[in-house]
DNA sequence: GCAGTTACGCTACGGGTCGTAGCGAAAGAC
DNA sequence: GTCTTTCGCTACGACCCGTAGCGTAACTGC
């Protein structure tokens, strides 16, 4: 996250420090405003009004207002990293169902997250730093979760034998490599791909709730599919 | 899709008819717009000019932005609705999954889609427009895969005895029961979710791309899943 | 203290887009 | 030919954008 920096390289800076409670204040505004107004209707001259901060305050900060509420929904994502171990693969994946749920079940959160998505398709560093703030972040729960398991002998541990991803060879910029430093992680790119997907796809596409019963269901789904993926990888 | 209807009530109108030709171009000029400079810097000014046509005349067929966007990229959903019969439910599912990620190939529909279903969080209007236009059709391929299976043997077929869904009681407005008659629609509705939500994020979120072998490991998850859904339904 | 540096609030501005109104001309229905 | 509706065009007020300039406030180092 953080807006433009100010100072030019090193830690030390002079003169007027910036207000941390006017970044909280405009972070607050931004999602408020989202929530009430949309993402097209929203102005940053609303938000600045909103935070009780001069607008030209807001564009010392923040590029664009891409940016701002990237950062505003980033926020959301902060607080709560890490997933209680909640004793099995199914219940790990079934806590971060509704973890993802619970975060998409504010408005501010629902509106911004598809928005900036868009926005990212034109926006390289829009798309990094949507990366950095959010993805990642969730990407984390899965490897979390797959290491869990492995522990418990639910799913083999990582298999030098392995052959890399031939579509998805270690390269070091290849995005399938850099997570957990699995022997395989394309397994764990395709699971967050389904279960952020999946959720994501439920609540903003066909509206409906993500609930207990749902929750079971989808890591019902994919603890018998992540089980077949092993014990028949090359079945298909 | 539809635009605004000029006439008042019933279909015999007289006078001068609108330009199906004009149409076409406002559509096709919209979806190139959207590609080349994307959904928050897309200007209806803009628009018209590339489609040759006036300004006035584009707000006398759509009320806004979001409608013309979203009829945009529905023409791109209306030509391919069926899906070959391609001999399994493995090989149905990878080709629906190939099929849906063509679509999202093309630049227009990857920012278009997020941003209307971004502005569809605010608009009631809007949502119901997405779901007739483009998340039907989709839905559809998912029921009609799921017949096939059926009538392979390759899953059970509907079981009467097989109770509803407390959480999703047969209601008459219930989305969960409109489509295909299915005793239990909400497996069809879990794997839409899925299929869908994950192709999505593959290609939005994590910008990697759905080739053959992503499908084929994807489609592998689903049909061990979809069987241990079957055979262990109350397992979880 | 004092000077230096940076952030802040405020005002004002040109430029662009929005969505609408009004007009005369064009195109088809009767 | 007459009637009805659409079309292209121009013009308009309203709004928002993003920036510049100013005087003031806050903090640092001497």
């Amino acid at each position: 996250m953080c807006a433009i920096r100010s100072g030019l390289s090193s830690g030390k800076r002079t003169g007027r420090p910036r207000s941390a409670a006017a970044d909280r204040a405009i972070l607050a505004a931004t999602r408020s405003a989202l929530a009430e107004v949309g993402w097209s209707r929203l102005t940053l001259g609303d938000v600045a009004a909103r935070a009780g901060v001069a607008k030209t305050t807001l564009y010392r900060r923040w590029p664009g207002k891409n940016e701002l509420v990237v950062d505003a929904v980033a926020a959301l994502f902060e607080e709560q990293l890490e997933l209680p171990d909640r004793g099995s693969l199914e219940a790990d994946i079934r806590g971060v169902v509704l973890r993802f749920a619970e975060l998409l079940d504010r408005p501010e959160t629902r509106t911004a997250l598809m928005a900036v998505i868009a926005e990212a398709t034109h926006d390289d560093a829009l798309r990094l730093r949507i990366r950095a703030a959010i993805v990642d972040r969730q990407k984390h729960l899965v490897v979390l979760g797959r290491k869990r398991a492995q522990q418990r002998g639910e799913i083999p541990p990582d298999d030098p034998a392995d052959p890399a991803d031939p579509e998805n060879p270690s390269d070091p910029s290849d995005p399938d490599a850099p997570a957990g430093g699995a022997a395989a992680p394309w397994r764990d790119n395709l699971i967050f791909d389904v279960v952020a997907g999946a959720v994501v796809h439920r609540v903003m596409v066909s509206s409906e709730p993500v609930d207990e019963e749902w929750a079971r269901r989808l890591a019902g789904l994919l603890v018998v599919g992540l089980g077949g993926l092993h014990t028949a990888r090359n079945l298909f």
